[in-house]
DNA sequence: GTAGGGTTAG
């Protein structure tokens, strides 16, 4: 504090060196005597300019001690630079110096005050200021007091300030225009925009102000959602600057078009406007969000000769690109811009943290880069760290880390941020604990839609629709209708059980909604019409989407591939490509596992092949699961079993048990035995591993192996999740348990079922008790075979619906072989079609034929 | 003394 004393404007900072180290010698009184008013005024100044707010406050305090009282001028200047500095604290300081001094305020420093209490957000400040006004307000006061209340949200009261200022007679000029206007860019108060934009037209502001053109910018674009527009507004202002460019560009980014957002930036530059932080920033989001490596790094290598990466938001932004790009093996690149940014705060850290969840393997990546946020840079955490953070919870499927983080953000006094607390529920519903999350709904405050949202995307996902719509019909009575997401969340809900009939019924209200042409929505029903069961209705979705993106492709090609029909899944495969669509990881998903299923090991290969060479995706898990699946379903199991061990990452149990399914059918039991035994170790309680090797060691006599199987299976309760079948009859979905007896119709079910059974059995079928994983009696495993959930739903559909219609039943597991047998026969029998959808794909059952070829 | 653009929960 004290070395600001010595500090005069005229004389350099050296040569108060010496008299900085013996500083004590010098007494500040003789100092004192020879400063002047005018020395004193410059040194206020400087120190505010940079920053120095004590040291201004104590040369306050000196002068007043100096018996020289600033002037009105003085404390006017020194609010300026408060507030061209944002020194919000120091400018509060002045107010109250200013009034204790007695000094009659006059309209600028009023102006001056009403600006500095407008920009810290103090609301009610600025309105005392205003008030106390009266008649000496002019212009500036009027702009600075709407542009207060935009600012802080208040749009309506903006607005009504505006319409005041009016009929006070006075005329707006730019300022006071671009303010109003922006208080309106938002759905709820754009026509009130449109009525300001019919004014501001009489006026020569519109073509001519590039402010008030940003704000005509966005409230086309945020208000009326209409890009186009916003466009128009943009191509018929007179005069541009980087910041209107960088608007335009930021706002076509993120309604949809990052590729045009790219393009203009191009333009931009050709037409000689130079991109600056933010330009590159908003730029490198529209690279993320497509996931263009390539022009990302371009832009990396442009804004890296500018130094432009010094800037934090760039920087964030690049670790943003890079982790979003990770399917071309980026995060390292992520991390990197991210170790090289030359500060760290809460937003890089939360950056690299949120690149890692996204990323989609690194949730543990994540946590520990938390704690040394918190330990070791001594960083506090924001609401954004922790919606990165509950994700990554989330993906871990760990409740117990999820419970620690949401102890941490109560710590961290977060637990009242409805972002967050959406969050915590999402965290919740995603780990299966859908008590929780309800917990967490109902202590929230205010409820919006993304609440609703994420319970009902919650309640969908762990297989309870009917949470789920009751949920979506007490949003109607709560007054949120749906969005795009609701609609999307409930059809996948309705798909997720297959319930086709409330599919139909939410594509009846969406349509109603205004949601025909949202392609979130549509990508979403096409899914919906595919995973219930009716790949046609989904094809003709397709068919008749105006916009389609990659997603859209993908959907429509895993639902060919799911139900078995692999030329038409390969065939829009290749018609994507001739579109320009350029394919992500889950597509080459789709492709292989299509291949796979028609056994087109060369195309299957190729694509392999090509997903790497010529797209840049490297192949992950799932794609390596698939080949095995390929080789496997033709036989080539000593290939599949080489082309496992080639593999650069170890091999999860999902890719063995593709090997183990390949080894049952093809009666391989030593290669089984050690995809089985690979199975066990990652995952000790796998029924089908186990269940396998047990009958491998039972074919080969060795029964104390057997007993030690079945005796561990018992102990361990092992099976993990409850298997469960449903049906869905007249828009109503009814749910069965192996051996469940607690339907109104229990008794019909029952008898039909002991009818079924007798007549297969005089066609030759055989229960297969290997299928019973309890060690009981041979006659108690027959009785448990009959009665597993999917020969359940299948009786209840039986006598529940009319001869014409297939049987649509859907498990959350793999279904049973036994069942997959008997189902078979059962379609002979009764001459119905049976349509069962489990864990893996489609079984179209028809006239003891299944279309999986017993094969899945 | 008054105005505009950049991490964000589903």
């Amino acid at each position: 504090m004290w070395v600001s004393l010595f500090v005069s404007s005229t004389v350099p900072l050296s040569a108060h060196l010496p008299q900085l180290r013996s500083r004590k010698k010098v007494t500040s009184a003789r100092t004192l005597q020879i400063r002047t008013f005018e020395t004193y005024k410059d040194q206020l100044i400087r120190q505010t300019e940079v920053g120095h707010v004590d040291e201004a406050i104590s040369t306050l305090d000196l002068m007043s001690r100096a018996n020289l009282t600033p002037d009105l001028t003085t404390y006017s200047v020194l609010l300026k630079s408060c507030i061209r500095t944002r020194n919000f604290r120091l400018g509060q300081l002045v107010h109250s110096r200013i009034l204790e001094s007695g000094l009659k305020l006059d309209s600028f420093v009023l102006n001056s005050l009403l600006s500095l209490y407008s920009k810290s957000g103090d609301q009610k400040m600025a309105e005392e200021i205003f008030e106390s006004m009266g008649d000496t307000r002019d212009l500036v006061s009027w702009s600075a007091m709407i542009s207060c209340y935009a600012h802080s949200g208040s749009n309506f009261e903006a607005v009504q300030k505006f319409v005041e200022m009016v009929q006070f007679g006075e005329h707006p000029n730019q300022f006071c225009f671009s303010a109003a206007l922006r208080a309106c860019s938002s759905r709820e108060y754009a026509w009130m925009g449109l009525a300001i934009f019919a004014f501001l037209l009489k006026t020569g502001y519109f073509e001519s102000d590039v402010c008030v053109g940003c704000a005509l910018i966005d409230l086309f674009a945020k208000g009326f959602g209409d890009l186009g527009l916003a466009k128009n507004v943009f191509d018929a202002m007179h005069e541009k600057n980087s910041v209107s460019w960088t608007l335009m560009i930021t706002r076509t980014a993120q309604m949809g078009s990052p590729e045009d957002a790219i393009e203009m930036l191009l333009d931009m530059v050709t037409e000689g406007y130079i991109p600056d932080s933010f330009t590159f920033s908003s730029t490198l989001s529209a690279c993320s969000e497509l996931g263009w490596l390539y022009i990302g790094q371009q832009l990396h290598s442009w804004l890296f000769k500018n130094d432009l990466w010094l800037d934090v938001y760039v920087g964030c932004s690049l670790v943003d690109m890079y982790a979003k790009c990770a399917a071309y093996n980026s995060m390292g690149d992520s991390r990197k811009a991210f170790d090289r940014m030359p500060e760290h705060n809460v937003m890089s850290w939360t950056a690299i943290i949120t690149g890692y969840v996204q990323s989609g393997e690194c949730g543990m990546e994540a946590i520990k880069l938390y704690l040394q946020m918190l330990t070791e840079a001594m960083v506090k955490p924001n609401h954004f760290t922790f919606a990165a953070l509950l994700k990554a919870c989330g993906n871990l499927l760990d409740p117990n880390l999820g419970v620690q983080i949401h102890n941490h953000l109560v710590k961290f006094g977060l637990s009242s941020d409805d972002c967050v607390v959406n969050s915590v529920i999402s965290m919740y519903a995603k780990t299966d604990r859908m008590d929780d999350a309800r917990k967490a709904f109902e202590l929230l405050f205010e409820k919006n839609l993304v609440s609703y949202n994420t319970m009902i995307d919650g309640y969908a996902r762990n297989l309870e629709p009917n949470e789920a719509f009751e949920l979506y019909n007490q949003t109607k009575i709560s007054g949120t209708c749906g969005d795009a997401f609701t609609f999307a969340s409930l059809l996948s809900g309705a798909a997720s059980i297959g319930a086709v009939g409330k599919g139909e019924q939410m594509h009846g209200r969406l349509l109603k909604a205004g949601f025909a042409c949202n392609q979130h929505v549509c990508n979403s029903l096409v899914s919906m019409y595919a995973r219930c069961g009716n790949i046609e209705a989904a094809f003709q979705v397709f068919e008749e989407m105006g916009d389609r993106n990659v997603v859209s492709w993908t959907s429509i090609i895993t639902g060919f591939a799911k139900h078995g029909l692999a030329n038409r899944a390969l065939e829009l495969f290749k018609k994507m490509l001739d579109f320009g669509v350029k394919p992500n990881e889950i597509t080459y998903v789709a492709v292989l596992s299509a291949c796979s299923h028609a056994g087109l090991i060369d195309d299957a290969w190729r694509h392999f092949h090509s997903m790497y060479n010529e797209v840049g995706i490297k192949p992950r898990m799932g794609h390596y699961a698939c080949m095995v699946d390929a080789l496997g379903r033709m036989g080539s199991l000593d290939t599949a079993a080489q082309f496992i061990k080639s593999m650069p990452f170890r091999a999860d149990a999902h890719v063995w048990r593709s090997l183990l399914g390949a080894c049952r059918v093809h009666g391989n039991t030593e290669l089984g035995k050690l995809a089985a035994m690979e199975i066990l170790e990652q995952e000790p309680n796998d029924p089908a591993a186990l269940v396998l090797l047990s009958n491998l060691y039972a074919s080969s006599g060795k029964w104390e192996n057997v007993a030690k199987i079945r005796k561990s299976m018992k102990v361990q309760n092992l099976i993990k999740e409850a298997g469960c079948s449903w049906i869905e009859i007249a828009k109503k979905v009814h749910k069965f348990y192996v051996g469940d007896t607690k339907h109104p119709q229990a008794q019909q079910i029952y008898e039909e079922l002991d009818q079924l059974g007798r007549r297969i059995r005089e066609m030759g079928y055989v229960p297969d008790t290997n299928f019973v994983l309890h060690e009981v009696e041979e006659e108690l495993k027959e009785q448990i075979l009959s009665q597993h959930s999917e020969k359940i739903a299948l009786a209840f559909g039986l006598i529940s619906t009319s001869k014409s219609m297939p049987i649509r039943i859907f498990k959350n597991l793999r279904v049973c072989g036994d069942c997959h047998t008997a189902m078979k026969y059962i379609s002979m029998a009764t001459g119905r079609e049976i349509v069962v959808r489990d864990y893996n794909r489609f079984h179209h059952i028809k006239d003891g034929k299944c279309s999986c070829n017993d094969y899945w």
